[in-house]
DNA sequence: GATGAATGAGTCTTCATTCAT
DNA sequence: GATGAATGAAGACTCATTCAT
């Protein structure tokens, strides 16, 4: 409790701890779900105890709104980057976004934001309606606008574009969530960038006249 | 040792008694998870005392396993079904595939079980195994293998069969699960059937040389 | 609850039912203990339903004092019987005193009501002291005035009568103790009509002058 | 999820709750038995909630088996206190025996844990087996040894040693048991310390030749 | 600020008791 | 009379939350 003089290292700062919380419960919550998650596995994780939780969090809740929240940012700023990345041909501009959402879903937790997404919808509602409001709308709705865009051109043949959207994407959410759910009992994993190369490359080959 | 209340009891008795309970428990555990379910909730949805449960099963958790083996045991009949009805061509193979699991997806509440299944497989992990090895796999294993069996006859072009079944049969999960999470929240739904005729012939189109 | 005439053999009459929940009773009272005695048990071993044995007791409570009446009566009448018989000397009377009591404890159930006796005294007050005023007291106050007559006499060396009783019955009361709490785990058994055969003739011995 | 209350909590806190909690159990137990006793007369007792039980004991058997457990230990070392010291002649060693052992039963609650012993023996096996290996053989065992020993000196006249063992110390274990079964209802109680004294002395002049 | 012992409302589970059949 | 499915009050145990230190 009280600090040696000379063992500057591993001092962590107070500043730190929220974050530090919040990755800690990200993990339980997302094996465990909400209602499973005990928040003396969160400040273990955390290396915390569990009155300090309640320094930076009013309730159990609280945290796992801010888990959520954590999520919901950075893929706030893969969508604005996406849309600032301007590339000259629908094909392309499938084939980047493809690409950069792989990319992210290989890369990231964002599979067990989205299991807390799908799991939890319910019990708060509030946390489905921020990610269809904030995330889901604006990017289905982009990669919607950008093939009713290319069909009006002449350069996909008709159809429901959100159907032609959600057809593109829906492979990338299945790899996520089959990586949470089966892949700890053994199952045969998906290589996601090499799945949705074949995938887009397929649909493209569809979608033109 | 127990104070009698004085009012009345007992309305009626069956044999269909845990068949009720595994319809109302199915109905809580979709919507709150295991572990935020209440037995108080699935018995009074049942119509019948929370000690009435524990005439037939003896835990909460004998309860989830079997909702979860109720939606197991149609989908295998359902995967049965396909198996036998044997259509001439690969198209028309894929076609009657995806129109019965899209009606399938629409008419049953086969949306509640895979949102358990994802929600709880790490709290479960028997429970995802069993749903993986009896249900996706042999379906997964039937699709792919069809695609294979129709490459070898130059009828799809090159690339990885087993991408290219994740790619026709996603949007069908993806619908699934958005209807259980985002739909009650205001979002707008899918139509099932119609998207998965627009996003297979659009697969077809794309699969073929 | 009509006698098929020609069927004599196993039909149970009603008449005998409460006596067979109250033998069923006793022994798993004399298992568990009141508290730990499930009516479920005590209804399966009385080869009735649950149900039944409401038609002859109002209480679980009511059974177990039916049970412990049960095992009062006939040492009641072992008590009379040996009061009735009246040897000459005393010695003689502490002889058949002994012999009688040993045979009691070694044939009939008598251990585990006073393992019940023992063991619920406390929860069931009345118990103990039905025991104590219809059983013990005489018994005991028998034994002690005939050693106090024999003090009397001179047959018997001074110190207090009713220590004397103590010390003469005590191992009577340990053996049963005994058999119903060691020997199941194990513990050598002692052969009571021995032991309480060498134990009074090394008492008689020391208490005459 | 829960509701705070409002009153005022924690009084203190201190190393020895452990030991607070298991002197309430045992009074709780020894009174009730294991099946009857309540979690919150044993909390209440000790002056802590339910759940600081918790803190400390895993299950309510937990609880019990720490209560006989220090029931056990201050007996062993009164036995090998009494191991150690030793007297010169037969009868003074029974004697100081005697004495001990009187004081004992006279002055520690060990007839609480010799009833909990007593009727919990058929649902703890174990128990009693502890009880009976640690405990009841070697003292038995001990002086059914000294008996046998004085026997081969010719200073006490022929018989079972072991009966004659039980016959010795049988009176104290009644008086212990007496006065937790009937001294509570109005029972006369005995004198142990002189009950056992007039009891040796009878003994000793009934065993020598 | 941090800690972790303590709290107590809430949950699963049991079982004596009831009553429709 | 008998049955046993059903009840519901109560008990063991959990865990988010609090606060003395």
């Amino acid at each position: 409790m009280s600090l040696p003089a000379g063992q500057p290292k591993f001092r962590r700062r107070k500043a730190d701890r929220p974050d530090e919380i919040v990755a800690a419960a990200f993990e339980v919550f997302a094996e465990k779900g909400f209602a499973a998650a005990r928040l003396d596995d969160i400040a273990a994780r955390a290396g915390v105890s569990k009155g300090a939780i309640y320094l930076y969090f009013a309730t159990k809740e609280d945290i796992f709104q801010a888990v959520v929240e954590q999520g919901v940012a950075p893929n706030l700023h893969n969508l604005a980057a996406l849309a600032a990345a301007n590339p000259q041909t629908f094909p392309d501009l499938i084939r980047a976004f493809a690409k950069v959402m792989a990319h992210v879903a290989s890369t990231t937790p964002i599979g067990g934001i989205i299991k807390m997404v799908i799991g939890e919808a319910r019990n708060f509602p509030e946390l489905a309606r921020v990610w269809h409001d904030r995330l889901i709308v604006p990017a289905l709705g982009a990669l919607t606008g950008a093939i009713a865009a290319a069909q009006a051109r002449g350069e996909i043949r008709p159809g429901d574009p959100r159907h032609y959207a959600a057809g593109l994407i829906s492979p990338l959410l299945v790899g996520v969530i089959w990586r949470e759910t089966f892949t700890p009992v053994g199952a045969e994993p998906f290589d996601l960038p090499a799945l949705m190369e074949q995938h887009v490359e397929t649909q493209l080959r569809g979608m033109v006249p």
